[in-house]
DNA sequence: CGGAATCCCTTCGGATACTG
DNA sequence: CAGTATCCGAAGGGATTCCG
Protein backbone atom coordinates (compact mmCIF):
# COMPACT_ATOMS: atom_id res chain seq x y z
CA UNK A 1 0.00 0.00 0.00
CA UNK A 2 2.93 2.40 -0.38
CA UNK A 3 2.18 2.69 -3.99
CA UNK A 4 -1.62 3.76 -3.46
CA UNK A 5 -0.28 7.54 -4.41
CA UNK A 6 0.10 6.82 -7.81
CA UNK A 7 -3.64 6.67 -8.63
CA UNK A 8 -2.67 10.33 -8.59
CA UNK A 9 -0.68 9.80 -11.39
CA UNK A 10 -2.59 7.29 -12.89
CA UNK A 11 -5.95 7.96 -11.60
CA UNK A 12 -8.04 8.80 -15.18
CA UNK A 13 -5.53 6.61 -17.14
CA UNK A 14 -3.41 9.95 -16.65
CA UNK A 15 -5.27 12.16 -18.32
CA UNK A 16 -4.92 14.97 -16.02
CA UNK A 17 -1.66 14.74 -15.85
CA UNK A 18 -0.98 14.41 -19.80
CA UNK A 19 -2.61 18.04 -19.66
CA UNK A 20 -0.02 19.77 -18.13
CA UNK A 21 2.50 17.32 -19.48
CA UNK A 22 1.12 18.25 -22.91
CA UNK A 23 2.09 21.92 -22.03
CA UNK A 24 4.75 21.54 -20.10
CA UNK A 25 6.42 19.20 -22.30
CA UNK A 26 6.38 21.54 -25.36
CA UNK A 27 10.17 22.26 -25.01
CA UNK A 28 10.27 25.69 -23.85
CA UNK A 29 7.18 26.27 -21.85
CA UNK A 30 9.25 25.30 -18.00
CA UNK A 31 11.98 27.58 -18.99
CA UNK A 32 9.94 30.44 -19.58
CA UNK A 33 7.57 29.87 -16.45
CA UNK A 34 11.00 29.55 -14.84
CA UNK A 35 12.42 32.95 -16.35
CA UNK A 36 8.93 34.55 -15.23
CA UNK A 37 9.90 33.77 -11.77
CA UNK A 38 12.36 36.68 -11.22
CA UNK A 39 9.27 39.05 -12.02
CA UNK A 40 7.37 41.09 -14.47
CA UNK A 41 9.56 41.02 -17.91
CA UNK A 42 9.20 42.26 -21.48
CA UNK A 43 9.50 40.44 -24.36
CA UNK A 44 12.59 41.43 -25.48
CA UNK A 45 13.75 40.50 -21.76
CA UNK A 46 12.46 36.92 -22.54
CA UNK A 47 14.07 36.42 -26.02
CA UNK A 48 17.20 36.35 -24.24
CA UNK A 49 17.10 35.24 -20.94
CA UNK A 50 16.00 32.18 -22.20
CA UNK A 51 18.85 31.32 -24.76
CA UNK A 52 18.31 29.48 -28.19
CA UNK A 53 14.27 30.06 -28.32
CA UNK A 54 13.32 31.45 -31.30
CA UNK A 55 10.60 35.14 -31.27
CA UNK A 56 7.68 32.53 -32.72
CA UNK A 57 8.44 29.51 -29.88
CA UNK A 58 8.40 32.54 -27.18
CA UNK A 59 5.54 33.87 -28.57
CA UNK A 60 3.38 30.91 -28.88
CA UNK A 61 4.60 29.76 -25.36
CA UNK A 62 3.67 32.96 -24.11
CA UNK A 63 0.34 32.53 -25.62
CA UNK A 64 -0.74 29.24 -24.20
CA UNK A 65 -0.20 29.95 -20.46
CA UNK A 66 -1.82 33.09 -21.45
CA UNK A 67 -4.80 30.89 -22.58
CA UNK A 68 -4.59 28.60 -19.38
CA UNK A 69 -4.28 31.59 -17.01
CA UNK A 70 -0.21 30.77 -16.17
CA UNK A 71 0.63 34.03 -17.36
CA UNK A 72 -0.78 37.37 -17.66
CA UNK A 73 -0.04 39.71 -20.65
CA UNK A 74 -0.03 43.46 -20.69
CA UNK A 75 0.08 45.30 -23.44
CA UNK A 76 0.78 48.98 -23.29
CA UNK A 77 -0.10 51.98 -26.12
CA UNK A 78 3.31 53.31 -26.43
CA UNK A 79 4.79 54.48 -29.38
CA UNK A 80 7.68 51.96 -29.24
CA UNK A 81 5.62 48.71 -28.21
CA UNK A 82 5.74 47.38 -25.29
CA UNK A 83 3.95 43.92 -23.56
CA UNK A 84 5.04 42.83 -20.04
CA UNK A 85 4.49 39.40 -19.08
CA UNK A 86 3.80 38.15 -15.25
CA UNK A 87 3.12 34.64 -13.89
CA UNK A 88 -0.29 34.42 -11.97
CA UNK A 89 -0.84 32.62 -9.07
CA UNK A 90 -1.61 29.20 -10.77
CA UNK A 91 1.60 30.10 -13.02
CA UNK A 92 3.82 30.83 -9.64
CA UNK A 93 1.88 27.25 -8.00
CA UNK A 94 3.62 24.71 -10.97
CA UNK A 95 7.67 26.46 -9.43
CA UNK A 96 7.52 24.09 -6.59
CA UNK A 97 6.44 20.97 -8.89
CA UNK A 98 8.65 22.00 -11.80
CA UNK A 99 11.71 22.69 -9.00
CA UNK A 100 11.52 18.99 -7.92
CA UNK A 101 11.26 17.86 -11.37
CA UNK A 102 14.69 19.60 -11.76
CA UNK A 103 16.60 18.64 -8.85
CA UNK A 104 15.67 14.96 -9.68
CA UNK A 105 17.41 16.00 -13.28
CA UNK A 106 20.16 17.61 -12.22
CA UNK A 107 20.44 14.71 -9.18
CA UNK A 108 20.51 11.96 -11.83
CA UNK A 109 20.49 13.15 -15.95
CA UNK A 110 24.39 12.71 -15.21
CA UNK A 111 24.02 9.21 -14.57
CA UNK A 112 21.58 8.41 -17.40
CA UNK A 113 23.66 10.11 -19.82
CA UNK A 114 26.80 8.33 -18.87
CA UNK A 115 24.96 5.29 -19.06
CA UNK A 116 23.33 5.67 -22.64
CA UNK A 117 27.19 6.80 -23.81
CA UNK A 118 28.41 3.81 -22.52
CA UNK A 119 25.54 1.30 -24.40
CA UNK A 120 26.08 3.20 -27.55
CA UNK A 121 30.05 2.22 -28.32
CA UNK A 122 29.96 -1.76 -27.74
CA UNK A 123 26.69 -2.51 -26.51
CA UNK A 124 28.07 -5.44 -24.89
CA UNK A 125 28.74 -6.52 -21.41
CA UNK A 126 32.79 -6.12 -22.78
CA UNK B 1 16.06 36.26 -3.54
CA UNK B 2 13.15 33.90 -3.26
CA UNK B 3 13.68 33.06 -6.78
CA UNK B 4 17.07 32.01 -7.09
CA UNK B 5 15.94 28.39 -6.52
CA UNK B 6 15.07 28.81 -10.67
CA UNK B 7 18.23 29.08 -11.08
CA UNK B 8 17.98 24.34 -10.92
CA UNK B 9 15.31 24.62 -13.72
CA UNK B 10 17.08 27.57 -15.88
CA UNK B 11 20.39 26.55 -14.91
CA UNK B 12 22.14 25.13 -17.83
CA UNK B 13 19.94 27.23 -20.12
CA UNK B 14 17.53 23.99 -19.35
CA UNK B 15 19.89 21.45 -20.66
CA UNK B 16 19.50 19.02 -17.66
CA UNK B 17 15.92 19.68 -16.85
CA UNK B 18 15.21 19.10 -20.45
CA UNK B 19 16.95 15.97 -20.71
CA UNK B 20 14.30 14.40 -18.46
CA UNK B 21 11.73 16.31 -20.32
CA UNK B 22 12.17 14.69 -22.49
CA UNK B 23 11.80 11.17 -21.74
CA UNK B 24 8.66 11.70 -19.44
CA UNK B 25 6.85 13.91 -22.02
CA UNK B 26 6.29 11.00 -24.38
CA UNK B 27 2.98 10.38 -23.13
CA UNK B 28 3.43 7.24 -21.88
CA UNK B 29 6.27 6.92 -19.76
CA UNK B 30 4.87 8.30 -16.56
CA UNK B 31 2.05 6.23 -16.89
CA UNK B 32 4.15 3.34 -17.17
CA UNK B 33 6.68 4.38 -14.48
CA UNK B 34 3.52 4.97 -12.16
CA UNK B 35 1.96 1.14 -13.05
CA UNK B 36 5.07 -0.13 -12.40
CA UNK B 37 5.34 1.76 -8.95
CA UNK B 38 2.65 -1.30 -7.79
CA UNK B 39 6.21 -3.90 -8.68
CA UNK B 40 7.65 -6.13 -10.87
CA UNK B 41 4.84 -6.53 -14.10
CA UNK B 42 5.11 -8.84 -17.34
CA UNK B 43 4.86 -6.91 -20.92
CA UNK B 44 0.91 -8.44 -20.95
CA UNK B 45 -0.19 -6.77 -17.31
CA UNK B 46 1.34 -3.33 -18.36
CA UNK B 47 -0.68 -3.62 -21.86
CA UNK B 48 -3.39 -4.06 -19.77
CA UNK B 49 -3.22 -1.75 -16.87
CA UNK B 50 -1.87 1.38 -19.17
CA UNK B 51 -4.85 1.93 -20.75
CA UNK B 52 -4.57 2.94 -24.37
CA UNK B 53 -1.23 2.43 -24.78
CA UNK B 54 -0.23 0.01 -28.46
CA UNK B 55 2.02 -2.61 -28.34
CA UNK B 56 4.44 -0.50 -30.13
CA UNK B 57 4.51 2.16 -27.85
CA UNK B 58 4.97 0.06 -24.76
CA UNK B 59 7.63 -1.56 -26.18
CA UNK B 60 9.66 2.04 -27.13
CA UNK B 61 8.36 3.31 -23.93
CA UNK B 62 10.08 0.42 -21.99
CA UNK B 63 13.27 0.13 -23.95
CA UNK B 64 13.83 3.51 -23.28
CA UNK B 65 13.47 3.47 -19.69
CA UNK B 66 15.73 0.37 -19.62
CA UNK B 67 18.24 2.04 -21.54
CA UNK B 68 18.04 4.97 -19.00
CA UNK B 69 18.80 2.75 -16.11
CA UNK B 70 14.44 3.44 -14.85
CA UNK B 71 13.84 0.12 -15.81
CA UNK B 72 15.13 -3.63 -15.17
CA UNK B 73 13.73 -6.03 -18.03
CA UNK B 74 14.31 -9.70 -17.50
CA UNK B 75 13.93 -12.04 -19.57
CA UNK B 76 12.96 -15.80 -18.88
CA UNK B 77 13.73 -18.28 -21.49
CA UNK B 78 10.05 -20.59 -21.13
CA UNK B 79 7.99 -21.50 -23.78
CA UNK B 80 5.60 -19.15 -23.53
CA UNK B 81 8.11 -16.35 -23.06
CA UNK B 82 7.94 -14.13 -20.10
CA UNK B 83 9.48 -10.82 -19.58
CA UNK B 84 9.23 -8.92 -16.12
CA UNK B 85 9.66 -5.29 -16.08
CA UNK B 86 10.64 -3.71 -12.67
CA UNK B 87 11.65 -0.53 -11.30
CA UNK B 88 15.16 0.22 -10.61
CA UNK B 89 15.94 2.35 -7.22
CA UNK B 90 16.24 5.23 -10.16
CA UNK B 91 13.03 4.65 -11.30
CA UNK B 92 11.22 4.89 -7.81
CA UNK B 93 13.08 7.80 -7.33
CA UNK B 94 11.38 9.37 -10.15
CA UNK B 95 7.79 8.87 -8.24
CA UNK B 96 7.61 11.83 -5.69
CA UNK B 97 8.48 14.14 -8.29
CA UNK B 98 5.73 12.83 -10.64
CA UNK B 99 3.57 12.86 -8.13
CA UNK B 100 3.77 16.11 -7.39
CA UNK B 101 2.98 17.34 -11.03
CA UNK B 102 0.08 14.81 -11.21
CA UNK B 103 -0.85 16.61 -7.51
CA UNK B 104 -0.62 19.87 -9.64
CA UNK B 105 -2.58 18.97 -12.31
CA UNK B 106 -5.66 17.23 -10.11
CA UNK B 107 -5.49 20.85 -8.57
CA UNK B 108 -5.39 23.17 -11.75
CA UNK B 109 -5.88 21.58 -14.76
CA UNK B 110 -9.89 21.11 -14.41
CA UNK B 111 -9.79 25.13 -14.03
CA UNK B 112 -7.24 25.41 -16.98
CA UNK B 113 -9.80 23.49 -18.67
CA UNK B 114 -12.62 25.47 -17.89
CA UNK B 115 -10.99 28.58 -19.39
CA UNK B 116 -10.16 27.10 -22.41
CA UNK B 117 -13.82 26.33 -23.01
CA UNK B 118 -14.42 29.77 -22.03
CA UNK B 119 -12.16 31.27 -24.24
CA UNK B 120 -13.39 29.24 -27.57
CA UNK B 121 -16.80 29.91 -28.06
CA UNK B 122 -17.18 33.92 -27.67
CA UNK B 123 -13.52 34.80 -27.27
CA UNK B 124 -14.61 38.25 -26.01
CA UNK B 125 -15.82 39.49 -23.07
CA UNK B 126 -18.96 39.43 -23.64
C1' DC C 1 9.51 46.32 -30.35
C1' DG C 2 6.60 42.58 -30.54
C1' DG C 3 4.71 39.97 -33.01
C1' DA C 4 2.05 37.09 -37.24
C1' DA C 5 2.50 34.20 -41.38
C1' DT C 6 4.65 30.86 -44.16
C1' DC C 7 7.75 27.06 -45.28
C1' DC C 8 9.50 22.80 -44.24
C1' DC C 9 11.88 19.19 -41.89
C1' DT C 10 11.80 16.06 -37.98
C1' DT C 11 9.66 13.48 -34.47
C1' DC C 12 5.71 11.38 -32.17
C1' DG C 13 2.69 8.11 -32.13
C1' DG C 14 -1.41 5.26 -33.85
C1' DA C 15 -2.82 1.18 -36.88
C1' DT C 16 -1.69 -2.85 -38.85
C1' DA C 17 0.73 -7.04 -40.07
C1' DC C 18 4.21 -10.37 -39.19
C1' DT C 19 7.46 -13.44 -36.09
C1' DG C 20 10.17 -16.50 -32.62
C1' DC D 1 3.41 -13.99 -25.12
C1' DA D 2 6.24 -10.45 -26.37
C1' DG D 3 7.73 -8.38 -29.36
C1' DT D 4 9.48 -6.30 -34.49
C1' DA D 5 8.66 -3.92 -38.96
C1' DT D 6 6.32 -0.80 -41.93
C1' DC D 7 3.22 2.82 -43.15
C1' DC D 8 1.45 7.17 -42.47
C1' DG D 9 -0.88 11.26 -40.58
C1' DA D 10 -0.38 14.79 -36.97
C1' DA D 11 2.19 17.71 -34.24
C1' DG D 12 6.57 20.08 -32.75
C1' DG D 13 9.55 23.39 -33.75
C1' DG D 14 13.42 26.03 -36.43
C1' DA D 15 14.36 29.70 -40.11
C1' DT D 16 12.83 33.30 -42.55
C1' DT D 17 9.95 37.09 -44.01
C1' DC D 18 6.60 40.62 -43.39
C1' DC D 19 3.81 43.96 -40.49
C1' DG D 20 1.75 47.76 -37.04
Amino acid sequence: MDYEHTCKIRGDGGRTLRAILDQICNKWTLLVVATLDQGTLRFGDLHQQVPGISQRMLTLTLRNLERDGLVLRTVYAEVPPRVEYALTAVGKSLIPPALALATWAIEHVPGIEARRADQKPSRGTA
